[in-house]
RNA sequence: GUCCGGUUCGUCUAGGGGUUAGGACACCGCCCUUUCACGGCGGCAACACGGGUUCAAAUCCCGUACCGGAUACCA
């Protein structure tokens, strides 16, 4: 049998970090399985789902390079398949008409206000209270004749109780006495997710369940679903959940873009570096290698390595610095600098392009040269944002002059604003007749210095604001003959920066 | 409240009866260097607590504390 998962998200919200984080175990399992990987769209909650969460779900997906193997599922296409279910079972004595009025939802803080009633009970309700309950089949349909609105529960048994044996967090079991008779069809005609959950899931002959473990007491309720109906029920993986740094909910209210992945996307990331580091939120491969390719985490993949306890992901919001996770950050500057050249530079044509910075040449005529700047650059880049932004000076004449660097290596010594347009003029002349490379440039540059009687690093670092606008980057003279010798003559010469 | 889970450096984690409790990120220091956010070397830093079992417990058992999840005619 081959193995069939599904990726479930209800399109209320953008594809946050959790979400992701579940979309790609059950990726990993497919594929390390040789299964198949599908999507399901859980829009039953019309009044909360949105096709503009829909979308942006999808470009989360997609950006992460998670492709569903069949067709995309759309929950509420199958409305009627699932009241038909309910229909079936109530027909059955499964399940029964519960004619208490529908109590409206209090407003707000529903949470809060189930939190309330439970706490209210003391633990002591009785689940199978239900006046309905035991209605004769004769009173319940004369109700039904009569108009009287209903909504169907399933019968739980008096006794007894259900279990499983969870892939990650092992044996669950429930006592019948801690399960309400759950509602199955709205009095609304409406079906309820759980029901709706088990009769895609079947019809999509799901064999694994990876989901994460807010749903155990679901799976309980969905376990006597699956009784009711006669079908054995599928295997089931509850992931640990991705927490805020206080261990708290994670929660677009509360923390915003930080938690969508299209943030990522937007802020220069690789959806690699990403995947890379989502995996290790809650699985580990018990090794201490932490670079793996997609390939890779295939291969290692499994159940067996799902963690039990939750994990935090760690940002700080008034840091700028850590807006988001540390390791997050670091993983995506590690494959900015190692990842193969040819793999890195799709994005950075893209990157350019929408900076307006790219230019055909650079996989033509300039394709050696654009190779060599980009892997000089990157090794200091954290994101891909970085190449038209701190690497602009590359690619354009339009860049900035980033003042602390101005005042750091320019206007602290006045002498370079004749110096640096001397150098120039040196550079043309000695460079008519030598090469321009580093090795040259460096010899020139020295002499230069003793001439003048300063230091190496204050002609340097002059030349390198000049030149980049910035004080930071790699080293000076591989930035000289990257720059080239026409262009580094004419930004040495350029007096804009002294004029800022 | 009740039910269910969890607890190893700040964070992600390895280990799972005998380890100097390992790695990564972050942080700090030193080195490299014309700068630096690269790189190299080093440092700081953890088994929640209390009992029990055992020659030996971070590891097994029980309890406590704390954290989380669930408890809907939401998903």
């Amino acid at each position: 049998m081959t193995t069939r998962v599904r990726f479930a998200p209800s399109p209320t919200g953008y594809l946050h970090i959790g979400s992701a984080r579940t979309a790609l175990f059950n990726y990993l399992y497919a594929r390390n399985t040789g299964g198949k990987f599908l999507l399901r769209i859980e829009d039953t909650d019309l009044a909360r789902s949105t096709e503009e969460s829909t979308r942006s779900i999808l470009e989360g997906l997609e950006w992460l390079g998670f492709a569903p193997d069949e067709e995309i599922v759309f929950q509420s296409n199958n409305a009627d398949k699932h009241r038909a279910t309910a229909l079936k079972l109530l027909e059955e004595g499964k399940a029964y008409r519960d004619f208490t009025p529908k109590v409206a939802p209090s407003d707000a803080n529903v949470k809060d206000a189930i939190k309330e009633r439970a706490r209210a009970n003391q633990g002591e309700k009785n689940m199978r209270d239900n006046p309905y309950r035991e209605l004769s089949k004769d009173e319940s349909d004369a109700k039904a004749a009569a108009g009287e609105p209903f909504a169907i529960r399933l019968k739980v048994a008096e006794t007894g109780k259900t279990a499983f044996e969870d892939q990650v967090y092992g044996l669950q079991e429930r006592d019948y006495a801690e399960t309400e008779d759950l509602v199955l069809l709205r009095s609304d005609g409406h079906p309820l997710y759980n029901l709706a959950v088990v009769c895609d899931d079947i019809e999509m002959e799901i064999t694994h369940v990876i989901r994460g473990q807010d749903h155990l007491t679901n799976t309980h309720k969905q376990i006597l679903i699956y009784e009711a109906l006669g079908i054995s029920p599928p295997t089931f993986a509850h992931l640990p959940l991705i927490m805020a740094p206080n261990k708290g909910k994670l929660s677009k209210r509360k923390h915003g873009e930080v938690v969508s992945m299209t943030t990522y996307r937007d802020a220069g990331f690789l959806a690699a570096a990403f995947r890379n580091f989502l995996a290790f939120l809650g699985w580990s491969a018990s090794e201490e290698q932490e670079i793996y390719s997609l390939e890779e985490l295939v291969q290692k993949f499994s159940l067996e390595g799902i963690h039990r306890s939750n994990a935090v992901f760690n940002f700080s919001p008034d840091d700028p610095r850590k807006w988001t996770d540390d390791k997050a950050q670091w993983m995506n500057a590690e494959y900015i600098r190692t990842m193969p050249l040819a793999g890195l530079m799709p994005f950075i044509k893209a990157e350019l392009k929408a900076a307006k910075l790219w230019r055909d040449e650079y996989e033509d005529d300039d394709k050696a040269w654009f190779e060599k700047t980009i892997d000089l650059i990157r090794q200091r880049f954290f994101t891909l944002k970085d190449f038209s932004s701190q690497g602009r000076s590359y690619f354009s004449e339009d860049f900035d002059f980033d003042p602390a660097a101005v005042a750091k290596n320019l206007t602290k010594f006045p002498d370079l604003k004749n110096w640096l347009p001397e150098l120039a003029d040196r550079f043309e002349s000695e460079f008519a007749k030598l090469d321009y490379t580093e090795e040259n440039i460096e010899s020139v540059v020295k002499a230069f210095t003793e001439e003048k009687g300063t230091k190496l690093g204050v002609i340097m670092n002059g030349a390198r604001t000049l030149l980049t606008g910035t004080a930071v980057g790699p080293s000076m003279l591989s930035i000289f003959e990257v720059i080239g010798l026409d262009r580094t003559l004419m930004r040495l010469r350029s007096q804009v920066a002294w004029n800022l």
